[in-house]
DNA sequence: CGGCCAGTTGACTCGCATCAATGTATGTGG
DNA sequence: CCACATACATTGATGCGAGTCAACTGGCCG
């Protein structure tokens, strides 16, 4: 792994040159370590960096007076956590780790150095922030108006899209290292009926789960009972790219 | 109204010099008017431009495969819509009013130069979008793990602090445009249990609604049946703000 | 006047929660 | 190597919250 996650993650946006490498590779330095079960931090907990992850899966929470649990973002190598609390000083959400991981804090306000050094990198964290709401939207939609049996096989979906992005695998079978409680917490049911809809979802030969594994049995079939479309994990920062183009060739004060 | 809603609106993060107010006044040029019920787009429309708010109300929304609607956003003035659609070439999400309206289109293209002109305003759009990104994420918590009975008491707190930001109204009386169905659409509710539910917060002495207009009874009382904490509408970019001071006395290829 | 839309109310249904029992794998200390 | 505890998953029985269908009301408008 020569180059950082984080790199990989932007250069699936755009041509970076040697000086956003080196901006982007200097917010993965210095990695800590977290053990499966780990907590990174809680809600409330002031919020001073954002995390870089490089190994492992994390996942974010709320926890309810109640005591239940709503899962919020699921995050892979390559992603940034922590970002939705650029404009908040405590923390919106606990962060938690699903395997062992290997992250790199960052202070938010390295951030700001960040936009004022490259206009390349401001367009594509903000092409980042974009890209996180409509995972979310995608979330709401789905929490909304959806069967359990859709909420399993869109949230599988997702996850398969999102990592195919960076890692290619074969035979659509790949890791998920999301007991069924969590699975349950992160769609608003119970871990008990997600045992019972994994159930159906093999029954129907659409999708078999063992352990931390997913295969997918038959991607057409899950994603037209899941109703799912992948457009909105699938970004276009075409118009974006050309309009910095031509703005590089004005001169420097000149607004358009 | 000398200064435009959404000078107003980001005045309310930090303090504005003139060219950076003139700006965003850019931003509001050339409104344009529509009629209550309109549709402003469609899913799947090509998204070239955004959209400031200057009057009235709209909501953006997503139609099922089976005919239902997800209710995604409430667009008060001020407001920006389609900033998700930075990253994306096609609208993620319909839009329509729920009011007559004023609204002012400037193409997305035009973000990337005001990113590259002022970079207090960079912060403050990712500000923004990380406030987006916080309200989500609560309407992802009150749609995933709450009654019906939460869910809208929850959304008529958040509505009543967002537009306490801005305008001011004594006695906790205010305007709510949104018939019941569209309410259901964005609780993942049916419209019938949207009104039942309203019977028992009126019951309980809690809110009142009464055609488009929301009375709230007992503040206190409210917020904690529903589980609302105004935290997430509560941004603080205060140490964001003192980055950029610093930055501005350093010399200007310093990184630090 | 009649049609339409928004809201209310009641009867019935159903999806999923909850509770409980059981099974299986993994880990820990004596 | 066994006794025990813990985490995760599966399965069945029962109940409740909210959806659906339908009838009815009142206001608005042509």
């Amino acid at each position: 792994m020569d180059k950082s996650c984080i790199v990989r993650h932007f250069r699936t946006y755009a041509e970076l040159d040697a000086h956003e490498e080196e901006l982007l590779d200097s917010l993965e330095k210095s990695p800590q370590a977290f053990r499966r079960g780990g907590v990174i931090w809680e809600e409330g907990d002031e919020a001073t960096d954002f995390y870089t992850i490089r190994r492992g899966w994390l996942f974010s929470y709320r926890y309810m007076e109640d005591g239940s649990r709503q899962v919020l973002d699921i995050f892979v190598p390559g992603d940034i956590a922590g970002l939705r609390e650029f404009a908040f000083s405590g923390r919106l959400t606990g962060l938690a780790t699903l395997t062992d991981v290997e992250i790199c804090a960052f202070p938010k306000t390295r951030m700001t150095e960040v936009f004022g050094e490259s206009l390349l990198l401001s367009n594509l964290f903000f092409a980042v922030a974009a890209r996180e709401q409509a995972v979310l939207l995608e979330r709401l939609v789905n929490l909304g108006r959806r069967t359990a049996l859709q909420k399993v096989a869109h949230f599988v979906l997702e996850m398969y899209t999102r990592l195919q992005r960076t890692n290619n695998f074969p035979d659509n079978h790949f890791r998920l290292p999301l007991p069924q409680h969590v699975l349950g917490d992160a769609l608003g049911l119970s871990a008990v009926h997600v045992s019972r809809t994994f159930g159906e979802l093999k029954e129907a030969e659409l999708l078999c789960r063992d352990g931390g594994h997913i295969s997918i049995l038959d991607v057409d079939r899950l994603a037209q009972v899941a109703g799912f479309k992948s457009t909105y994990l699938r970004e276009d920062l075409s118009s974006v790219l050309r309009a910095l183009e031509n703005r590089a060739v004005l001169p420097p004060g000149s607004t358009g």
